[in-house]
DNA sequence: CTGAAAGCGCTTACAG
DNA sequence: CTGAAAGCGCTTACAG
């Protein structure tokens, strides 16, 4: 039977510190120091009385006050500035961060942004006062130049997804133009030459780079661009979901688009939802960027450009640990090749007019 | 044009501190505090000097340094220990649990656990030696009692989705059992008198309370328990999916299910997929504990027992911060309603036999 | 309105 | 093998 404490009527009992357990153990502070630290050249039988002291204090040793002290000045924790912690691209790559933070057993303090840059400049802030070894870094500001007094400092910086502006640092981001450009070139391929684009806002580099591939794929393909198939500052289902519809209206009079790039996640699912209700998702051909879960158990299976988020997480924090551990080498720009996966609706062929 | 510093030859610029700024400002370490902090009763003159000082020095405070000086000792960030960062119940709560404490300007140390009850220990003992303000985890081990040292030194403690063990403290949990019993209930309504369930691990919490609900609902309607149609310590997609094959091949003889309840998301997912390859998706009923996205893009749309893991989370960084605001009252276990969401899959009725 | 001294919990740099 | 003194970057508790 164990004990049940209660909070309600429990008094606090403040933490020992190692003074404490010096007092308890009947040795110095530096002793207790040596042991907690694992360093050796301590007598057994001094360890012995400090870890008992400690054990019977509940000690738990102040990671702040001894990196304060410590010439390193590690603190044994990155910082990951992420798009929303709660959307599964920023989350996997999170996850990846971890995973490779936990090996050197580092922690992880993370935030979303939101698309804000206010909470971007506010978060690295928060992070840097706080002293992290390294930041980990989703811009979304037009201007990463505010960075250059840490990356002085010497915390090293690496982004993800998107490319920094106004400031020269390592990154790691998808093939975004290629990934756009092979989408439209398989669409092409059975027969589609009026392939709509879906898109999300923009100004957001990562949509422009894929608008780009889309346009070069175009070209490659001697199609016309026509820009009543072109929509973009798509950013909710509901959104995307109402452009197709849209888009769609025109089908029978043989202009329509017969197919559609989605240049995003929520994009695509829009697009699909539209099309369910339109009863069109077996006629009208699909490929979206970005994968999602249960792609392959909707019908027709969606055919997707995958983007590798958990890749990204765990080369941008070796990179990272890289750099912390000394490396001052050029910035890198690691280019992350996305994977095609036609699973069905990227292979309806165009209705024969 | 921005200029663009080069990493590989920029010398580190030492951080300046606070000692540093009051030189150049021309005032004590003091003032300068006062400034930093906000604090009134100093001239706008010296104000402004500091400022400058600040600005030139690219000077950040070290938050560490302050907290452990400062008689609250609060160091403004808590930990959260989660099954996953990467699954969507694990990030959604994290990311309730933010936007509280991005609205007290506190920050989020997070960490994965992955059903291990060693990495619950190590990750609270390194967030406990960063000293944060508080702590939520969503438990795994089979003791929580060594989290009493901790509770005993005034760091709180939340618990989310699973009660802890050998220890009071306020938890918030979602009713497991409530769900499951109505998941049965909605398919006895339709008809169905051989309703398999299909189970997580049998000795997680929320699995076995999830367990007690659906034999509670059966002997409510005087349904047998036929252990045929029990199976239990699924955890992947594919064990799920093989479950159910196997489950259903005994349809033929009048003796299989005709109705499912999945006690998880990926159990949920595996048994969809199971259905589909056997064609059988619009035959058999399926109701799901915890809803997915996409779940109502499938065919037929999928119902489910909807936890809310973001209320979950909400709620429980409301409780942590109330608990830091001094309230001593008595721990707390609040229950959390599912909602059942009808889409389809749980209203097929059972084959005439 | 301002600042000099002491101290938060640790480690460094010594000396023995 | 062990420990006393100084100091990391800040705030506290004073005094003026």
């Amino acid at each position: 039977m164990t004990e049940h404490a209660d909070p309600a009527t429990m008094p606090y009992r403040p933490r020992a510190t190692l003074r404490d357990v010096a007092a308890m153990a009947g040795v110095s502070m530096k002793t207790v120091s040596r042991v907690v630290n694992g360093e050796n050249g301590v007598t057994p039988q001094k360890v012995d009385a400090v870890r008992q002291a400690i054990s019977r204090l509940d000690y738990r040793p102040n990671l702040s006050a001894s990196a304060l002290r410590r010439s390193s000045g590690r603190t044994a924790a990155i910082g990951t500035v992420l798009e929303d912690l709660a959307n599964p691209f920023s989350s996997a790559l999170l996850r990846a961060v971890e995973d490779v933070a936990n090996e050197k057993r580092v922690l992880i303090l993370a935030g979303s942004v939101d698309e804000d840059q206010q909470r971007e400049r506010a978060l690295v802030r928060a992070f840097t006062e706080r002293r992290v070894d390294g930041l980990i870094v989703a811009p979304v500001g037009e201007d990463q130049g505010y960075l250059r007094a840490e990356m002085e400092a010497g915390t090293p910086l690496v982004f993800v997804d998107r490319q920094p502006q106004g400031l020269l640092a390592d990154c790691v981001l998808s093939d975004n133009e290629s990934g756009a450009r092979q989408a439209v070139h398989r669409l092409a391929d059975v027969g589609h030459r009026r392939i709509a684009y879906l898109g999300d806002l923009a100004l957001i580099p990562t949509a422009e780079q894929r608008f780009a591939g889309y346009q070069r794929a175009l070209l490659e393909r001697g199609l016309p661009l026509d820009p009543a198939h072109v929509v973009h500052d798509l950013h909710t289902v509901d959104d995307a979901a109402r452009a197709t519809t849209a888009l769609l209206r025109g089908l029978g009079d043989g202009n329509g688009p017969t197919a559609i790039f989605a240049s995003q996640n929520l994009v695509t699912i829009g697009a699909i939802t539209a099309l369910q209700d339109l009863g069109l998702e077996d006629s009208v051909a699909l490929i979206g960027f970005d994968d999602f879960p249960l792609a392959d158990l909707l019908k027709p299976r969606v055919s997707v450009i995958a983007q590798n988020p958990s890749e990204m997480g765990r080369v941008a924090a070796e990179l990272l640990f890289q750099r912390l551990d000394g490396d001052r080498g050029r910035p890198q720009r690691i280019l992350l090749p996305t994977t095609t996966v036609l699973r069905g609706s990227g292979e309806i062929p165009p209705a024969v007019p």
